[in-house]
DNA sequence: AAACACAATGCAAACGTTTGCATTTATTTT
DNA sequence: AAAATAAATGCAAACGTTTGCATTGTGTTT
């Protein structure tokens, strides 16, 4: 059994008769510390089960090697996968995660920005909650000089380097995809377009039909929380009521999934009577029958470029860094629902 | 623009005139100090974009409120929703989270225990890595006097609190299910049985037939990687020379997934010429036609209870804990997979 | 009016490292 | 052999809080 009391350096010291320092050093690997004393401490602190204390040294250092993460939820693969991307970089450059969830709340990600602040870590990744507007919270970030990089749902109020999906690219090539299947009665459906996302998946949309000569404007468009019930409701009280489209382009595979069930229930085959598809290549979507088309986002890349751009804005001399933007290309997938079986 | 230096308390003690403890007491709302004072040194600093430097603080309390979590992965739904539930408690309770992956390799969670010592966190949860045997660094977190709770994938070689998941009655359940539903001729498909949760799964599996008089020995066992590539192959390779079992009872979703497809590529109709069960309730399961029959987990659950033990552990004053384990029932879902249609 | 209680604040040490500079000891140069 | 250099270690301050105890000032009791 160990003493109540954690060991310290200073224990160390006075069990082998020297000072603290230079058990600090030798722990540190010092070039100035001789081999010898290296190996007598790196031996007694093992012995008294010696681990550092990381407050006390970072608070000496001023700062911690932990970099703290931001997200909506961890539990969409969307997100996970671009934490693995991240720490797949940060890890072996040394650094530590602290990941937290907004929880899609705004006043959670204030919540979460103090507390990293508070715990001074040497950068913040982050991708802003569905209810961000304002960010003053960044902005405060920023006059601590705590290196930032937003990653998806990003800002551009405030000039901060960012990694972000090229999703109006996305959509428009989904778009021409579906045109080229031959189908032109469209139906839209994705989450609020005061989010950049769906903002951006729309004018793609909307680009490529007009660059198709199809009216935009006369299509069916569904603007709501983007999620298979929501979907699903809608779906299912539309068709009551209307002549079901060609084709539904859901901006999000769980609406696509709604959507799917919501015509399945009305016996429409998927494709042949109507074709649907989605965006963000969740895992469901090549399990289910039809298989969906969607859209890829390489989530695991926009991980690894947010934090490599964070990497260089902490490794940076520089106080003042000229904020960047990688931008990603999507890659249209194409499955079953959106492609007529040849007999047709 | 911010001077370089972060604001401190002493600052603020400056600037009013006062000492840095006034200024501590009043931000913790120390009772001894003045309402007013509390007010002018808030605004102050609020004024001067002060953030309390948790370092120093922890490190004069000699903790911090941060609970260490080690989880294999956090890209599976079951374990980022364990995180969820973890939150849920310990969040309202004031502690933070640092999540820690350690990829299912030993040397990784090895390298997470000794961070979390290192940051002197009030508790550690883990669930521990497939491949880990050897309980070294369990050891040193006890010896460091720091509370321990581990869940679903445990260990009974120390005494240490922790909650699990009855895998046993949960494929006990199944298989009783399955059995009254009329199939006797089965196929059990699982991951490696030296893993205590396939063990289990399996060993409720074989009772149940047992307690129905149905010999086990006789019946196809498939044991592999737990996913569905994994399943898919073997199961193709299968029905190419083998007569298809009534049923298929896979103890991973992923597993009854691949066995799925291999069947319906076969032509064979699902439930009727062969039944599938998978196990864990993932989110596909229901998302997919046929639905399928699985056991629910109550992964958040899990978390919440997990949280629970620890948090009793760490603020007990009792310097020795009786260590404490919670085992919770799983829920069998029946869905399409496994009931045959009335008119059959 | 002296003695007391009480509220509010100040003083100073402590938490465990790190690090610039000073010191000691050993080695090399003149 | 004295002086200069190099190598290894020690000294002490600092990082920003918190907190037990001491001090001050104000109001209350005898």
């Amino acid at each position: 059994m160990v003493s109540k009391k954690q060991t310290t350096i200073q224990d160390i010291a006075k069990a082998l008769n020297i000072t603290a320092s230079t058990v600090s050093r030798a722990m540190n690997d010092h070039p100035k510390i001789s081999q010898a004393t290296k190996n007598m401490v790196i031996e007694k602190a093992r012995e008294m089960q010696y681990q550092p204390n990381a407050m006390a040294s970072n608070l000496r250092k001023g700062k911690a090697n932990t970099v703290g993460m931001i997200v909506p939820r961890i539990n969409r693969h969307f997100f996970s996968n671009i934490i693995n991307g991240v720490e797949s970089i940060l890890n072996p450059a040394g650094y530590n995660l602290i990941i937290c969830q907004s929880e899609e709340r705004v006043s959670k990600e204030i919540e979460n920005v103090k507390t990293l602040i508070s715990n001074r870590v040497s950068g913040i990744l982050m991708s802003l909650s569905i209810e961000t507007q304002d960010v003053k919270h960044l902005q405060k970030v920023m006059n601590h000089r705590i290196p930032l990089v937003l990653f998806d749902r990003v800002s551009n109020k405030l000039p901060i380097s960012c990694v972000e999906n090229d999703d109006e690219l996305g959509a428009y090539d989904m778009t021409i995809h579906l045109i080229d299947q031959g189908y032109t009665n469209f139906m839209w459906m994705g989450g609020p377009r005061n989010v950049f996302i769906y903002k951006n998946r729309y004018c793609g949309y909307k680009k490529a039909l007009e660059s198709r000569k199809l009216k935009p404007a006369q299509m069916q468009i569904f603007e709501g929380h983007p999620t298979l019930q929501v979907a699903l409701d809608f779906m299912r009280n539309y068709l009551e009521h209307n002549k079901a489209p060609d084709v539904v382009f859901a901006t999000s595979d769980y609406m696509a999934m709604g959507a799917i069930q919501a015509c399945q229930e009305k016996g429409l085959k998927i494709p042949d009577d109507i074709a649907v598809a989605g965006y963000a290549n969740e895992p469901f979507s090549e399990l289910i029958s039809p298989k969906l088309t969607t859209v890829e986002q390489y989530s695991e890349e926009i991980g690894k470029a947010a934090a490599r751009l964070l990497l260089e804005e902490m490794l940076s001399e520089n106080d003042e860094v000229i904020p960047r933007k990688t931008i990603l290309r999507p890659r249209l997938i194409v499955r079953e629902s959106t492609v007529k079986s040849k007999q047709e």
